[in-house]
Order: C-alpha cells, then structure tokens, then sequence
DNA sequence: ATTAGCACTATCAGCTGATGAGTGCTAATA
DNA sequence: TATTAGCACTCATCAGCTGATAGTGCTAAT
C-alpha cells in the first residue's frame, strides 16, 4: 500500500530508434501476449536492424526499466512503466471507426431508457462487451443531486412512501414508519410545502438546511411546519448507498490474459465490496478527460496487475459519476482509450438531454 | 437436452448391508472429494467388512449404476442415481443447530429492510454465505401481485411518474410519456379514481379489466375517465423484468470441488442471462416444500454437473418466488438442504409480517 | 556502430521406470 | 455358502532424463 507511487514519470529522453524498438516490443507484447524476443522483433519491425543489434537496444532498455524477463532465455515484456510510455508518448487521440461509434450511440439511446438506471447498467453491459473487459460505473451521487420533486404516499396507519425524483432522473424509494397516523391531504400539503422550498436545490444542501430548522426555536413553527421538517429529515436521511454497476465480470476470470487466476481472484473479492469499488472510481486525481492507472498505479493491491481506464460523466453543470474498464495491463490501449471516452460522452450527452427535458 | 429426464428412480431394493456401504461411499466423497477405495471404507465403515468383501459390494453397486470409477485403479465415486438415493432415503429432516437457526433468523430481521428487495437481496448473500455456493433468488412477479396503491406525479408537461406499490411492500416506478399536458389535480383523481376501483386486485387481473374497458363502447365514458383507462393502461404495461438476485458466484468458480472450470464457465454465461435463470428457479414440478435438482435431473445443460437445491416463499396466500443454491453434487445435503428449507420459511414470514402490518 | 558467431540457459514435450492405490479373479476358509 | 486372503494386473502420477527450441550475453571481426 504504498501511497506514494501515483504516476510513473519518464524522465529520460530516448533516442528515436531505440523509441521504435520499445514501441514494436510493446505492440508485439499486446497482440501476441507473448513475451517478445530479438529475431522476431528484428522481422516485424523493417528497419533493417539484426537480431544482435536488437539484444543491445533490449538491453539498455531493460537497464532503464522499460523492459523485464520472466526467465532468463525468454524474450522480454514491457513493465508498467513502458505502458505508460506507450500511452502517454504514442497513443495519441486515436479516432474510433465510425462504425464503433454508430454501435455505442445505438445502444445507449435504445427505448424504454427513461429511467437513468437502466440507462446506466445498459451502457456498463454495452462496454464489457465492446472491450471484453470487466466495466465499473458509479451511479451519480443522491448526495449532491438536484431535487427536482418530493412526494409523500400514505400506506398504512404507520407507513409512508417517500418518493423522490431528481433532476437527471433518478427515482428513490423509501418506506419510512411513523408513529402518528397522517392523513394522505395532509401528506400532500407537507410534499408541495417542501417542493416549494426546496426546488432546485442540491440534497446536502437541503438536509443541512433542515438540521439547522430544526435547531432553530421550534415555538416558531406551527404544526405543519413541523411536521414537514420531521418528515422531511427522515426523507432525506437517504443511506449513502453507493450504486456501482458491474459487468463483464466473467471476462476478468477467464481472460487468457491473466496468467495467475489469483489476482483474478483478489478481483473478485474487490467486487464484493462494492463500496470499495466505489472509492476506486470517484477518487480522481485530474479534472477531466480520461484517466488511466497502469499496474502497480493503482492504489489497490488486487488490481497492481490490471490497467484501469476510466472518464467521468456529467450532465450541463456537474460531474455525474465515472465509467471505467479494468483489463490486463498489456490490452489494447489505441482502441480501449477512446471507447471509453466515446462511451463517457455520449453518457454525458444522454443524460443531459434527459435531464433538460423537464420544465 | 433430454427432457425425458426428471427425476432418477430407484426401483431396486437393496439390502441393508450394501445400503451402509453406499451410504458410506457417498459420505466419504462428500467430505474428502476424493474418490473412495475399499481399503479406506473397510476401516472407517467399522463393520468388519474386509476390503475385498467391500470390493464386491462396490462392484454390484457400480452394476446397479450407483458407482463410477473415472479410471480403472481409481477410487469409485457416487453417481447422481446415488445422490439421489442418499438424498430420498437417508437425508430425513436433519434439525438445524440453534445457532445457525438463530444465524438465519438474525440476519433477515436486520433493521431498514422495509422494502422486499434488500431482504431479498441480504437474504441471497446470507444463504451464499452460509453454504459456500452459488445462491439464486427471484423475486415475486409483480404479474400476480395485488395493488396496494398507485400514484401519479407529474414531473414536466411531458413526463409522469408512475408509482406503484404491491402488497409485499414492492415498489416500482416507471416514468411514462404524455402528449397532453395534465395537472397534478387532475392526475390525482386519476389516482384515486383508479385505486377505489382496483384495490387488492392482482395486476394480472387489472391490466386484463383494463383492456376490456377499452375496447368496450368508448362514448359511454366521460373524458376523466377515458384519461384514467389510458393513463391506467400505461402504468400497468410493466415490463415483465425477470428480477433475479445472485451471490455467491465466486464461490463456483473457485470451488475446489468443480474439477472442471468449464463448467463453471457455463454456469458464469448462464448468470448473465437472468431470464434464463428466471426460468430455472419457477420451473416448478412439485408444489411446496424443498425440491432438489441433481446433475443431469438439471435441464440446462451448464447445471448438469451441479446440484439445485431449492425452496418457495411465500405470503399467507401465494407462492412469490424461489430462492435456492447452486452447488457441487457431492455437497453436503445434510446441512445444505435444511439451511435452504429453514431460510425459506423465514423468507415467507418476514415477508408476510410486512404485508400483513398494512391496513 | 554494427553484426556474426558462439557459449550458455531455461522451457517444453516426450520418454522412461518406479511407485502406489485400487481393482478383479480365484482359491482357500469358516 | 458367504467371506476373505492372495495375487496378478491396470492405470495415474511423479521424478528424472532427453533433445529441440528460442532466447540471451559476450566477444571479436567488420
């Protein structure tokens, strides 16, 4: 657990040849999941450099711990320290086949779609199977979501229904209990009280707002008033619940790409925990755009054998949630980099459309 | 996919002697997961049988299709005819321990569990938990669920919130498009007009008496109520979402017990198709109690090297759902098969305690 | 600076024989 | 007649050996 290491630097300047040789090797790495040696290197790559003149150019890069062996006498495979190389100096802005793209707006704009849910577990499914990966995504947070309605719902003489709708769409339920029988017309002067007041604000907003009502002299409430401020704390006391999506599960284990069924294993483990997924999402280091912990970047220990790619979504004015893939550190980076991205806008996009449609 | 196959029939008497054999043989596969050789068994049967006598029993045994060897020199193991015989014959009701029974009881009465989902949801991670498999549990179909109440509530001039609340506590939203702007009063006598006159009626029966409302002489109608049928109709085309709940799967793929992980790839392709699994778990043969699914009595092909074991819960009045597990077939039935039955029926009366506490 | 050549090394597949657990059969036994 | 001891046999597994292969590092020649 070390806390230190955020983001492998590459401080060296390397010359342009033996650039083009670490690419090849990692490229070669990637696609043949083959640990990559001289002769071979030396055929694939065309520039008229011998086996011999490869070993020495391994070497150094080897030496700069670019490079490493899981055997004497096997060829070489990059460390995570030439993936971040590879994404930072190579893997620039590729574009997605038109193709590719048309697939990823089809599916997220398919029917029945209205309830960001479902929009949300659709699009987590839509990556696992574009990248063969596992794919996370958090819901957005009840926490900083913009109230858009509150509505109370008698049940029974103990029971009432809290329903609670927000601005990008997310419907909430919860039962609470209460000791007073409240008669539904009085539930519904307590809901518009409340929608009145609160419209538009963010929930933290409004449960502190109501803590601090509720320390204020009661004798200046009447008793709706008070009632409504009792109701409404319970109704906004939401556990922090914290919705991740999972899919693709399956492909983490079974991937050939992993060559220890352990760390698969400590994966799934991790899985469990939802709320531990979570915190992998949501703490993001940098602003905007797509970000990427290679191997031992991540702070999770079950995950120091996997690459996480992952981009934030949001609607006009807040970042939402994020949307991310974990694979092998040798996958695919040119096309996995910008389904994501592709995928995390036209989110963004989709759900901004949703939640601009109300009054 | 032979559907032929529905139970494994043991028609042969056997005699008591060669009984305690394969009772033995069975319970020493169960424990060690190691085929059995009649050395072993001479010694812990403690009948005074020598091995050779034990041999010839095995051998009739595996005359009889009780037995298997997977190679000649090997130990013999159990065939599912031989689980199935253990199971009807010398399984009888085995009392829990009152830990256990307290375990169970302890976890399904933890405290916010008001909505059905999450106690189904704790349930299946507990029952996973407890007996180290995979656990399946579908949850009641809102089909033949009675209306408790259903509301209206506008969102925009384009956008209604349905909620819907069934009897067991379940509640569903959906958001369903409008062309005409309605006002919340007007959605509200809406509301009321269609709780009066489907109160504790299934939602099978409703959407039905709806349907023929409409194709009844619409002239008869008044526009309030013409709007009512239509808003009605919409609001009880619930999609027939197959919700199934699943933990556990790690405890599949990892399992010592699975010498194959392909089929425990199978089992993965098969959680990922829910409605699949729906089918699985309400394919129902017998009418209560526990129902256990051995090797190849299992009609999908990816379960057949697996056992089911599984148990109905209900309210006072209907059958809601299944929840079962999903494990080796030389599981330990002794302790599996009450776990599941006890877990059930505290399932049903948790669940019929809150349907119960409405007015 | 590059490369050809050579010695070295690790892995892998295939073969070997020894070992051991387990069986089936038969003849002796109670 | 049912049981058992004895024996030959089978098969899986394992360690040890083999040669082939694919890779490296180093050095000397170009």
């Amino acid at each position: 657990m070390s806390k230190t290491v955020q983001r492998l630097e590459t401080k060296e300047s390397i010359d342009e040849r033996t650039q083009r040789v670490l690419r090849g090797i990692i490229e070669g790495y990637i696609t043949s999941n083959e640990p990559v040696g001289s002769r071979s290197l030396s055929k694939t790559l065309e520039m008229g450099l011998s086996p011999a003149t490869i070993r020495n150019i391994m070497s150094d890069l080897s030496d700069m711990g670019f490079l490493m062996q899981l055997h004497t006498s096997a060829g070489r495979i990059p460390t995570d320290k030439a993936y971040r190389f590879y994404v930072d100096q190579v893997v620039v802005a590729n574009q997605l086949t038109r193709k590719l793209q048309k697939r990823i707006q089809e599916a997220t704009q398919e029917g029945g779609m209205n309830q960001v849910e479902d929009l949300l577990i659709s699009t987590t499914r839509l990556l696992a199977g574009l990248t063969q990966f596992g794919c996370l995504t958090s819901s957005p947070r009840v926490e900083t979501s913009i109230l858009r309605r509150i509505e109370f719902i008698r049940l029974s003489s103990q029971q009432i229904l809290v329903v609670l709708v927000t601005r990008n769409g997310q419907v909430r339920n919860k039962i609470i209990a209460t000791t007073e029988d409240l008669s539904q017309d009085f539930l519904n002067t307590v809901s518009s009280f409340l929608n009145e007041q609160f419209h538009n604000r963010s929930l933290h907003e409004i449960r502190q707002q109501i803590l601090e009502s509720m320390v204020e002299d009661k004798e200046r409430y009447d008793r709706l008033l008070a009632q409504a401020v009792r109701l409404g704390k319970k109704a906004f006391e939401l556990e922090d619940a914290p919705e991740v999506y999972i899919e693709g599960q399956h492909n983490l284990i079974f991937s050939e790409r992993f060559r220890n069924l352990n760390s698969a294993r400590g994966l799934m483990d991790a899985f469990e925990h939802k709320s531990m997924i979570m915190n992998l999402l949501d703490s993001t280091v940098e602003a905007d755009g797509i970000q990427i912990y290679i191997g031992i970047e991540n702070e999770l220990e079950s995950l120091q054998d996997c690459t996480m790619v992952k981009a934030q979504y949001s609607d006009q004015n807040n970042v939402l949630g994020t949307i991310g893939v974990i694979g092998p550190t040798n996958m695919d980076y040119q096309t996995v980099i910008p389904v994501v991205d592709f995928t995390a806008r036209i989110l963004s996009q989709t759900i901004t459309q949703q939640s601009s449609s109300c009054d």
